[in-house]
DNA sequence: GAACAAATAGACTGTATAGTCTATTTCAAT
DNA sequence: ATTGAAATAGACTATACAGTCTATTTGTTC
């Protein structure tokens, strides 16, 4: 049994991506967790305490497993560069809730501009920097821009497949890189 | 003085975009729109019709505008797939708030799958129909994949831009849309 | 086993907010 | 002028939820 703290943050980081912040209650966590109320309250003494903490967490695991196993998968980095949209949605496809948590929490945020909010673009930025290394890798000529064309096409792929479940946004997203990286490359 | 009917929508339509959909009271919809409790309740029963409501006018509004102005500035079916871009975010920069409300109102409603989720599916739909029109008459080999990637492209623009305010996502979009265009019409 | 930290159970408070109810007022059409 | 629909003002109810408090229990370390 996972210790308390960890129980807290998964469930936290399951029903936040599942049904959103805003429709999490400390009392569904507090559920979700098998956990009494005042242990919550000892570890994250507000609610956007416990939802900054799951999302830095949620934030860590998500990027390590990508980065993982999108080297596992392509070695070529101008390969990891496109086959990157394949392993987010192969992360994706086993959750039943086919969106990102962040830019979910981001998108509840609206004018808040709170932790939450922040976490987000932390997440974003530093997935960012890691699509921008492999574009310098790749022999990219501007690498930096072409990162920033494939994180706008990753967080429409993203919030698409919120819309439409079918999963082929993540696969025109695929194509729609393939073209732009190699427009950067060559 | 418009209609209470329409300062309602209005109101509404702007605290939405604003702020987000739970983190408007209808309270404040009724401060806004300078209009009394009950005449709300009397248009709209409950909070989801006015929700649903608003977000359909919006729809239509914005769907229209942003086809006028793309017809205005762009005679070329294939630079109109491209000037899109362009156009969106000339629509959002006076706004301050430069994310998408269907977007948003569907990130919020995780899970749900209410009204809000179904109207914002239909205008991305609407939206994708009129791209997939401008792509058949550009002459594209598949109008309807690059219809998709084009609307991929612009939710990663919208949502992009809710994180990054800098506007540069647009600009971003609309070379790779521009790569993508020139890729599935030659 | 004493002592202390962490966990539990669950009652309780305060506040925000959706929606109701009543009484009154405006105003357009007859 | 009279009537009837739409609007207003604002008190009121019910509920959900964040966060507190108290008392008890478990478990670990010295």
């Amino acid at each position: 049994m996972p210790s308390a703290h960890q129980r807290i943050l998964d469930a936290a980081w399951n029903l936040f991506t599942a049904r959103g912040v805003h429709a999490t209650s400390m009392d569904d966590v507090i559920a979700a967790a098998g956990v009494a109320k005042q242990t919550l309250y000892n570890h994250f003494p507000t609610k956007p305490d416990l939802v900054q903490a799951a999302l830095a967490r949620g934030d860590m695991e998500l990027r390590q497993a990508v980065v993982e196993q999108v080297h596992a998968s392509a070695t070529q980095p101008a390969n990891r560069l496109v086959e990157v949209f394949a392993v987010v949605s192969r992360l994706l496809a086993p959750l039943k809730f086919p969106g990102c948590t962040f830019l979910g929490a981001a998108a509840e945020d609206r004018g808040h501009r709170g932790g939450a909010t922040a976490v987000s673009i932390m997440h974003k930025r530093a997935f960012q920097a890691t699509l921008e290394a492999w574009a310098t890798e790749a022999g990219a000529t501007n690498p930096s821009r072409l990162a920033s064309q494939l994180m706008v096409l990753l967080n429409g792929a993203l919030m698409t497949s919120l819309l439409e479940e079918n999963g082929q946004a993540f696969e025109r997203a695929r194509e729609v890189a393939a073209v732009a990286v190699d427009a950067s490359v060559s």
